[in-house]
DNA sequence: GCCGTTTTCGGCCCGACTGTTTTCAGTCG
């Protein structure tokens, strides 16, 4: 599908990254940026394009065009090549700790010889940054901490990537001759919001022909393990695939097993034991016979052991097993319930696609409704003004309905400021449809500043929405720090939404917090945040975040029709 | 390197914050 673009996207930002480390012009370091970000957010895939096809991206020019032709005829690109050859890949990694940029990074490899995250740390231990300019005692401080927070992240990758090279596999599986059955399982099943290793499972006969499938993926670097039950590859991409395969009769309970999480599973096996029973990943058998007495289907082995089937997101032992006994689970939130996605940009501000092309799309999708939401002035660089809010306004309410009938609504992301303030006067905001407000300064406030700050905005009659609350970037920033049961409690009473946005590198509120704030009574808007076409379908990883936090229809206000949103936005004002 | 034109070259998202700088470079959103 989209996955030339991808690589394209990848390959000109290094380029990009090998200028800025190597010390290139500034200027060009954003041309590459911003065509690499252009090419990666197009929806046509760019290695059906022509040179003048590519050139018909904005930001692509002759050059550019040039080099993603070479690279789409022979793999590599001469340019791309020749700057890889001046220095370590390692050091192009040490770019990726936050606070470190390319000039630190080109003064550590030059004066110390570092080149990679593991030799830094090192240094750092060492007292080795000792005598090197603009490395003070704060600055190595940051270094490990940022470095701490990578390796926390440790080996897992987000659960985008993880779902894509799954679904290849799967499909790839699924072709294969003998094949009865085949998905995923894990915890990429269960949508954790990073995942470990991939777990595929078949049904068939015979395991043989889907073994050597696997291991002769063009996409398996490196094959682990070549057995008749298991097999295990590295992709190239570094990510861990195991397969087994399982006779069909015991898809079921393979498929369950296989699923977990561990604390989930410990609690099944225990109520087969109660029973008299074995649970294991061939069967639910009688401890007495031997005989099996379910293992077909997941609900008939969940049914066997006296419960309903449990939806895959709620299975880590968070009270599901209690709820399902109960005949209490919930009816959690899908895809299909959603009518529209309230927080969007455009390329008003830092969106890649005109306000006509992301409308068509989101129309595209069946959405019964669609908020822009583009920058507000305070975030400087995106220069928004009030001519340019007002006349994009005109432009929407002019395309409002012409769409499959779809609804429009003009909306904005606020600025939250360190006091709680945000971006326009009370009455410049009340010409907004929606107004969504989030974080994108002072994320080191103390916990009661930033309460209070948080507070405020909800408070705000005027915002609807909190953009992508605690600002966590997985894996590279840890949220800002507030009483959230007091910032939850305030939305609830305010008639302020969480967000929880879908973006694969935030998925905010993560389901932890969900479960918090659904406690406190809060209602939540699951929203893409969507800068290109391509980004309304990551809704799906914030459907599966909020499923992870219980959430019904009813919880998420982007479910349910437009009027009861309507109502909802007027936070409690008559009008 | 791209773009838009003034069709040939100058401007390119701008400002804040941090740490270490002795007057500002680097990083970030």
């Amino acid at each position: 599908m989209a996955r030339p673009n991808e690589e394209v996207e990848a390959l000109l930002q290094e380029y990009a990254d090998l200028i800025a480390i190597t010390g290139g012009d500034a200027f060009k370091v954003r041309a590459y940026e911003k065509a690499a970000r252009a090419i990666g957010g197009h929806p046509a895939d760019v290695s059906r394009l022509d040179a003048d096809g590519l050139r018909d991206i904005p930001n692509v020019g002759r050059s550019i065009a040039e080099k993603v032709m070479e690279y789409l005829r022979t793999g590599t690109v001469t340019a791309v090549e020749e700057r890889r050859a001046k220095i370590p890949a390692g050091v192009r990694e040490l770019i990726t700790i936050p606070t470190l940029g390319p000039k630190k990074a080109m003064r550590l490899y030059q004066d110390l010889h570092i080149s990679s995250v593991s030799e830094l740390a090192a240094a750092i231990e060492a007292d080795a940054l000792h005598d090197l300019k603009g490395f003070g005692e704060k600055t190595q401080e940051n270094l490990l901490h940022g470095i701490d927070l990578m390796q926390q992240a440790g080996g897992r990758i987000p659960l985008h990537l993880a779902l894509d090279t799954a679904e290849e596999i799967v499909s790839e599986l699924s072709g294969v001759s003998g094949c009865r059955r085949c998905t995923h399982a894990g915890s990429l099943r269960r949508m954790k919001e990073t995942i470990g290793d991939i777990d595929v499972l078949v049904a068939a006969q015979r395991s043989a022909p889907f073994m050597d499938a696997l291991a002769a993926l063009p996409s398996a670097a490196e094959v682990i393990a070549h057995g008749t039950k298991k097999t295990s590859i590295r992709t190239t991409k570094g990510v861990q695939v195991d397969l087994r395969v399982l006779p069909p009769e015991s898809w079921g309970a393979g498929l369950q097993y296989f699923t977990g999480s561990k604390a989930h599973n410990i609690r099944t096996r225990t109520m087969a034991v109660r029973q008299g029973l074995k649970l294991s990943e061939y069967g639910l058998f009688d401890v007495d016979s031997g005989e099996s007495v379910a293992s077909r289907s997941e609900e008939e082995v969940y049914a066997r052991l006296g419960l309903p089937w449990i939806p895959p997101t709620l299975r880590e032992d968070r009270g599901e097993i209690e709820a399902a006994l109960r005949g209490e689970l919930p009816d959690l939130v899908t895809e299909r319930n959603i009518r529209g996605d309230l927080h969007t940009h455009t390329d008003l501000t830092d969106g890649l696609a005109p306000l006509e092309e992301m409308v068509a799309a989101a129309a595209e999708r069946g959405y019964a409704y669609y908020a822009i939401t583009d920058h507000a002035p305070r975030l400087y660089m995106q220069r928004m003004t009030d001519e340019k809010a007002l006349a994009q306004r005109e432009r929407i309410r002019a395309l409002d309905g012409t769409r499959h009938g779809m609804r429009l609504l003009h909306g904005t992301e606020l600025n939250i400021g360190p006091e709680g303030d945000v971006d326009w006067p009370e009455e410049f905001l009340a010409g907004f449809d929606i107004c969504v407000a989030s974080l994108h300064s002072h994320f080191d406030l103390g916990r009661k500043e930033m309460t209070a700050r948080l507070v405020r905005a909800c408070e705000n009659p005027h915002v609807n929405v909190l953009g992508h609350p605690t600002t966590r970037l997985i894996g590279k920033r840890k949220g800002v720090d507030a009483d959230w049961d007091e910032v939850f409690a305030v939305c609830a009473r305010t008639g302020t939404a969480l967000e929880i946005n879908a973006q694969p590198d935030r998925l905010d509120l993560c389901d932890e917090d969900i479960l918090r704030a659904k406690e406190h009574g809060a209602k939540f808007a699951v929203n893409t945040d969507a800068h290109s076409v391509l980004h309304l379908a990551q809704l799906r990883y914030g459907i599966g975040t909020a499923q992870r936090g219980w959430l019904t229809p009813d919880d998420v206000i982007n479910t349910w029709p437009l009027r009861s949103l309507r109502r909802f936005l007027r936070k409690g004002a008559s009008a």
